[in-house]
This record gives structure tokens, sequence and C-alpha cells, in this order.
DNA sequence: ATGGTTGATGGTCAA
């Protein structure tokens, strides 16, 4: 069994007495980190070798994006993708266990959902049409691969708090589900996370800080996701979603995604 | 329709 999480830690500095505590927990072989928030020279690599992950592959900028992959086994070929002509720091893949993993960061996209009026959204949607050429054109369907990540957008109904209201949101808007579906359907990913949890459930993995109360009404979001290729379809064991995190002293808006493959 | 909070930074921008 490996177990892969992932997780939006938003500043890893800040949220490390978290994520030692979520290791300790809950045990992730992989564990896949966006919005690190920090240049890799502050990554704080050692306490995450003492705590039993002494293999690292991390990308950061200053003050934000920034993605890492940390594991208690071998990284290979590890490799940082540029995408849409920015040197943001939302892409890092590694080979681990014979697992093609990539651990992606997709834009926000602000908050008009308008390419024409707003630069962001724009830049979420090429982002994520750039992905979807890519993964077709390396043929990721015929490997055993496992695509994380915090992808900013809420595919389903029951993946967020209110679908009519949410319509014109920004993460949840038509334009960005299709194309993350095109995503999906072009290179057969399974959602490993619907495999176990049933579609018709609400379930998410987002609430935002700006509520009084986030346990109120329970208006979250499921904005981090993982899912397989077709050679891993039948590995899928269990999968969760860590929501009491977001009840820990100094949470992230975040809680960890995890999958068990076989 | 609006504003709400958090983080990095050092005035604001991003989320």
């Amino acid at each position: 069994m490996i177990r892969f999480a992932s997780w939006n830690i938003n500043s890893v500095r800040l949220r490390l007495p978290n994520l030692l505590r979520f290791l300790d927990e809950f045990k992730p072989d992989v564990v896949s980190l966006q919005e690190t928030k920090t240049e890799n020279i502050h990554f704080p690599l050692k306490a995450l070798e003492e705590a039993g992950y002494p293999y690292a592959a991390i990308e950061g900028m200053k003050g934000y994006n920034g993605v890492a992959i940390l594991s208690k086994y071998p990284l290979h070929d590890i490799k940082v993708q540029h995408w849409c002509g920015k040197k943001d720091a939302r892409h890092i893949s590694a080979i681990v266990e014979g697992i093609e993993l990539h651990n992606l960061y997709v834009p926000a996209g602000g908050d008009i959902p308008d390419p024409d009026q707003n630069p962001k959204f724009e830049h979420k949607l090429n982002f994520i049409k750039t992905l979807t050429d890519f993964f077709d054109e390396t043929s990721i369907k015929n490997r055993p691969t496992v695509i994380l990540g915090d992808l900013n957008i809420a595919p389903l109904e029951t993946d967020v708090w209110s679908h009519k209201q949410l319509l014109d949101v920004v993460s949840h808007t038509p334009i960005e589900v299709d194309l993350l579906n095109k995503m999906q359907n072009g290179s057969n990913f399974i959602d490993s996370i619907r495999e176990i949890i049933p579609p018709n459930e609400k379930l998410f993995s987002w609430w935002s800080y700006r509520s009084p109360d986030w346990t109120k009404n329970d208006r979250g979001r499921r904005l981090d996701h993982i899912w397989v290729t077709p050679p891993l379809a039948s590995k899928i064991q269990k999968a969760q979603i860590i929501k009491d995190m977001r009840a820990w002293v100094s949470p992230s808006d975040h809680v960890p995604v995890m999958l068990d493959l076989n």
C-alpha cells in the first residue's frame, strides 16, 4: 500500500507545526503541498527529514505560489514545469515507487468570471488548456500516474455548498468546469476520491477564511483533487478528506485529501 | 450587492 496526500498548506513555514502533526497522525508516504509561499532556501527541509521524509522536490518563490513533494521513498526524474509564459511555481513532478506523480497548483483566477475582463481568469483557463494538451501529447493515460493538487475548480454540483448560487463564482463556473472535464476525459483520469465517496454526497476540501464561523451552514467547496490514470484504477483502496484539520489551531483554509493505492 | 479573513510583506496584492 502507498498513501498519497495533497494539501494546500498556505505557507509551509507558518504551518510547519500543523504539517508535522498531520504527518505523524496520518502517515502519508508521499505528501504534495501547494502555496508553500517561500523560496527554496527557506523551506524547512531539516524538520521534515527528521520527521521521516528525507526526499523532497521543491519549487518555491518569494511570497506566493510554490509547490513541493515530500516522500519517505526516493524521488526520481524530478521536473519543474512553467506554463503560460510565466515563472510561477505551480507544477512539479517526480517518479516515486514506479508511479509518476504530478503536483499542480492551478491559478485561482481572480473574482470576475470573464476572461476578457479578468486576466487572472484568462490565465486560469489557459493553464488548464495547456495542461490538457501536455497530458494528452505525452500519452499519460498509458502510464501509472497520479495527478493531484489544488485545481481551484469544484466540478460537481455536490462539490459546492450551493450549485445555483455559485454558477457565477470563479471555481464553479460552467466554462472552467467544462475545461476541467475536458482535461479529465482527454486522458481518462479517474477522480479517485469520488470512486470512494459517492458523487451524490456533498464533499468539500476548502472553507473560506472570510466567514466568522466556517462550520456554520458548511459553505465549502471541493477544490483539491487526486486523479489516477487507468493503469492504477484497480488499485484504489481508500480515499479521505481530513475535514477535522480545518478546526486545528491556525488552520489552512484547505484540508488535505488522501488516497491509498494497493 | 457587498464584505468578510488570512498570509507575506513592509504598501498592497493574492487568495
